[in-house]
DNA sequence: TTGTAAGCGTTATCAC
DNA sequence: GTGATAACGCTTACAA
């Protein structure tokens, strides 16, 4: 789109001199005249002169931008860590490009692809529900390009990535139902090929063993799609059977948490003293329904900053100590609301 | 970042022939052997070849990249908003460029400064709540520069605008509470600088003036905040008369119908046989609080698609029509719940 | 059917 | 102190 926008050479050739001086002058190099500064620098004002960061990028092979692969942008947690990205990328000169998958792998490799046609700087990447082959993050790694995971981490070796403490938060969640009294603790779970499902079905577990309650494996119930409806159709069949009825749950989000609540409810069951629930994220709607729903906070701004600033530490750096292999573990919270409290 | 990419010249080099040989035998150019395009594709092919965007860009004055600006990306409408212009934006060949503005002026304007630099080929704005002078969008439509507004529209001559009908959504909403017996509705405002609060408080009082309610000045109260506390502290001190008790509210969004309720409820009313609520905008949260809210929808992804085709239309476009000023008003819908079904 | 050369806006290198 | 030139990767008149 052209917008009459003044160039170096517009400058150059109103004032006479040679473009090269007009940028050396705009830039305070040494070995210019002040004069030729200020002429230059007033001009450039009058004319409103902006730089053209495209033909900067391609003069410096950088486009002081980052992209960021998502699955969803509906998504109460990506949308935080999102933002969380946009600031740090806006208080350092970088733009953002937004790249949303859908859960779809054929969708993430197009948008590596757009990536490197459009000398994107680094990626900031939380993967797709289909991604198990990570071949195209691979290839861009073995050319020693800035990626940093986040939330979701590859199976890879040598990445850098950002996650919050999913096994601790679950393993806090569980442990508060057991001291609330609840023993018939299900597990509602995520998409099984995702580290942070596992996790937090391993938190689970862990607490009930540290308590001596037995593992039921029927009670630990995928919810690949992670909408209300799938949660409350299963837990809607579990509590049917008044003889071995569980008494609480520990979902892998709040979405099947609140699709839980329903199903209880739905069945006559009191909450939270017949059944409690504890969710995971703290989305913004768990305190506004009814009864409130406890949930396991995940720190999605920090998370978008923290994964951001490694990422620009790495664009940055000329030495190797920003690329090397760690995981970044942001705490989580635990907050207690009235879906789980059964004692005072 | 150097990637390793192979360019026009690495294969022109390869086969001894001319980058513009391989340039126009890549695009199917007429007038190249058939033995040279398949000799320069197989190569292409091999090398993995990916044309740089970037030289694209800087010869061709144009990006294939949109930009979005906007309020808030976590927010339930607005992320929706984007998920559709992503959309589009994919199915294109488009790139979407986010820029955040936090609800401030000053990265508003940064933020065009920033398309301009960045030869972005087009924008999709939402301004931010303190926004009241147009200029720095002005500038852009006096070069011919392609925007539409979406949402939030400005007080400027011959835009392109997407949004929804706010005010036949506000009426629908309030005929809906006098239908269902409430007489003493209140509204939650929005902030006044923006046009869907003044078309949805229109609505509002349209609804009861046809029904010879009499309108109380002191009834419409603006939440320029938007938080639930908000809401909920205003609505505590109006419902605390109860010579005097509003019956029902009316509220410029969820959140602040969701306050109202809580109010309502902290005081001892039943909803929503004593209180009735209908908020706007009928985020995720909407049906899952107690009583599950009524709320006129918004078709948030529509709006996206719709703004993002109209924007697509006029950058692709020679003529002029496509730049004809016009709002492209889309139809809200209103979903009852409990909160305000008083009769059955 | 193919090659040459200019140019998009900028800056690094070398020269004066 | 300043200027000329080449280069980033690509397209496109114009030549041949």
């Amino acid at each position: 789109m052209k917008l009459g926008q003044a160039t170096i050479k517009d400058i150059a050739k109103a004032l006479n001199i040679s473009s090269s001086t007009v940028s050396r002058a705009l830039k305070d190099y040494p070995g210019i005249s002040n004069e030729t500064k200020e002429k230059v620098k007033a001009l450039a004002k009058k004319l409103n002169y902006r730089p053209n960061a495209v033909a900067l990028s391609l003069r410096k092979s950088k486009s002081s931008t980052i992209g960021v692969i998502i699955p969803e942008v509906v998504h109460f947690f990506f949308s935080t860590v999102i933002s969380g990205i946009e600031e740090v990328a806006y208080a350092n000169g970088y733009n953002v490009i937004l790249l949303q998958t859908n859960e779809n792998v054929t969708r993430e490799i197009a948008a590596v692809d757009t990536i490197i046609s459009n000398q994107i700087d680094g990626l900031l990447v939380s993967f797709s529900k289909e991604t198990s082959d990570f071949d195209h993050f691979k290839k861009l790694m073995d050319y020693h390009y800035p990626i940093v995971f986040f939330d979701r981490l590859p199976n890879l070796p040598d990445t850098v990535n950002v996650t919050v403490d999913d096994h601790t938060g679950a393993y806090k969640a569980v442990k508060h139902l057991i001291e609330q009294g609840y023993t018939k603790i299900i597990h509602l779970a995520g998409p099984e090929n995702l580290k942070i499902s596992i996790d937090r079905k391993e938190g689970y577990l862990k607490a009930l063993q540290e308590a001596g309650i037995p593992i039921r494996e029927d009670w630990i119930i995928p919810c690949p799609k992670g909408t209300p409806e799938e949660s409350e159709t299963i837990c809607r069949a579990l509590l049917s059977h008044p003889s071995d009825r569980p008494d609480a749950v520990f979902a892998s989000n709040d979405i099947a948490a609140a699709g839980a609540m329903q199903a209880a409810k739905a069945i006559g069951l009191k909450l939270p003293e017949e059944f409690g629930a504890v969710g995971f994220s703290d989305w913004q709607f768990s305190s506004m329904i009814a009864p409130p729903l406890s949930s396991v906070s995940q720190p999605g701004f920090k998370m978008g900053e923290k994964a951001a600033q490694l990422l620009l530490e790495m664009i940055d750096s000329e030495n190797e100590e920003a690329f090397t292999a760690r995981t970044e573990m942001l705490e989580t919270g635990l907050v207690i609301r009235k879906s789980s409290l059964r004692k005072g």
